[in-house]
DNA sequence: ACAGTGATGAGACTTGGTCCCATCACCGTA
DNA sequence: TACGGTGATGGGACCAAGTCTCATCACTGT
């Protein structure tokens, strides 16, 4: 028997994606998150630094796609790298069970300039945690930006349509394909 | 004689800085802020929608931008319009009056989780508008989304190097020799 | 002289977020 | 069985951001 009911932070963001959802961003409290979550307004901020935190998981991602970089062969081009991060953030994060909770969670940053700002900051901690992971492969300074920029549009890309319920494709492929589109474009620039 | 202290918004702009130099950005209240400009919390609210804001201009770069890339060269290309709209926001924005005041504000920010969150946003805004304005010239989906990615890492780095005061190299200047080296590193990308 | 107008001031109110302390259930040890 | 330690939780005071409403004040035009 556990002392208290188990795994406090999931039922808060469950609690919350349901709330966003019903009322929107900005007419859920938090103490009406915490309270559907049978718990209180301080157990919340114990578990999550802000309001804004609880549909973004910490900073895990920053640390798999710099793993991913690192890992990459000796031999790849940058982008190569990059794409070999992509590959493994799939396998351990855009699962098909998450998909649903993706999306849901998905559309409700979308709907509020609040939590599209947190996603923004998000992404250039993304973007930032893969150029340096070039830089220690020896990517020199403007290369690694570049490199990185295009693979936070890669990123996005094959996220939006892992995210799609209708297409159900691998995050890998999604990927793959997306950065095949990311070159072709590129070279026309 | 005016019925009031005119420039409210600027002797806004100014106190808080002022300030966020002094004490920084979160030992600062917006009490404090508008006290120094002669004025009230209210007041401070009129003319500003939260207390990030003071330090960001509003939304007029992304016109700037926009506007830009549409008065650029039927001819050229997506890269080369975002050179184009550099131009016209440098010579409208970035002039040589402001880079004091602009090195001070990028300090403060950087300096400041919340501050960099919000400068994220402006940065998807300004993204989002270049790829807008791309696409009303006829570059598809997936080519405009890489130019603006591509532009928006140019815009940075001509801004940094702008920025410094032992350098005052003009922006236009900076953004082209950035445009350089952007596009060498895509090519071994 | 007088009503209209627009920027400001004042203050109540809600909510996010911090902080401190009490409580409560379990665990290990005597 | 008794007892202190531990870790997650609850409760509530407190501060600052942000909203809202109403009063004020200085000037303008008739």
């Amino acid at each position: 028997m556990a002392r208290w009911q188990p795994h406090a932070p999931e039922r808060l963001v469950v609690a919350a994606l349901d709330l966003f959802e019903e009322r929107g961003y900005e007419n859920t409290t938090v103490i009406e998150i915490a309270e559907r979550a049978g718990l209180t307004k301080s157990t919340f901020f114990r578990h999550f630094p802000d309001k804004r935190e609880v549909l973004f998981g910490g900073d895990a991602m920053a640390g798999l796609l710099a793993g991913g970089i690192a890992d990459a062969p000796a031999t790849a081009t940058p982008l190569e790298a990059v794409s070999h991060a992509l590959d493994a953030v799939g396998q351990a994060a855009f699962t098909p069970e998450r998909r649903e909770f993706s999306a849901r969670r998905r559309a409700v940053i979308a709907a509020n300039p609040e939590l599209r700002e947190r996603e923004a900051l998000k992404g250039l901690g993304l973007t930032a945690a893969m150029a340096e992971a070039l830089e220690r492969r020896g990517v020199p300074d403007p290369a690694s930006r570049v490199a990185a920029q295009l693979g936070a549009l890669v990123m996005t890309l094959a996220y939006e349509r892992w995210c799609d319920p209708a297409e159900e494709t691998d995050f890998g492929e999604a990927a793959r394909q997306a950065l095949r589109q990311v070159r072709a474009a590129t070279a026309a620039s």
